[in-house]
DNA sequence: ACTTTGACTTGCA
DNA sequence: ATGCAAGCCAAAG
C-alpha cells in the first residue's frame, strides 16, 4: 500500500471524506472544504472534485450540503440545483430570499 | 511541462 | 442587485 496511491491519497478522496462528516440538515461551502483540507482558496478545486464524483458514490456522498459562498446554490450544481435544494428543504434546511441560512445550518460556521 | 476546464470567490464598477 | 475581471487550484488532455 505504501507506493500504490490509489483514491486514499488523492485531492477527490479527501473532499468526499469531509464532505460525508456533513450531518443531515447542516451545509458547507466549497470555500469552508478547501480551507479545511488546507487550500485557503482553493474552492474552485473543490467544485472539480465534486463534479467528479462517480455515481457509485452519489448515496455515501452528500454531495448537495455543499454549496456557494453566502449559502448559494450553483447554477451548475450536479444534476441539477432543483434537486439540490429540493434535498436541502427536505433536511429541514431554511432558505432566505434564495439562499441557505448559513448561520443557522452552516456545519462550520 | 503546458494548456484547458470548471458544482468557486472577491472586489469593483 | 447585477455583471464582469482576476485570482486560485487540482485533474485531465
Amino acid at each position: 500500500m505504501g507506493t500504490s496511491r490509489g483514491a486514499e491519497n488523492g485531492f477527490f478522496e479527501r473532499v468526499y471524506e469531509l464532505v460525508r462528516a456533513i450531518p443531515r440538515g447542516r451545509v458547507a461551502t466549497y470555500g469552508q472544504v478547501a480551507r479545511l483540507l488546507g487550500l485557503t482558496r482553493g474552492a474552485r478545486a473543490v467544485g472539480w472534485a465534486l463534479r467528479g464524483l462517480p455515481r457509485r458514490e452519489e448515496r455515501s456522498v452528500p454531495w448537495h450540503r455543499v454549496v456557494g459562498a453566502g449559502g448559494r446554490v450553483s447554477p451548475r450544481a450536479g444534476p441539477g440545483p432543483l434537486l439540490q435544494r429540493r434535498r436541502l428543504v427536505k433536511e429541514g434546511v431554511r432558505f432566505v430570499r434564495g439562499r441557505v441560512d448559513m448561520g443557522r445550518h452552516g456545519a462550520f460556521s
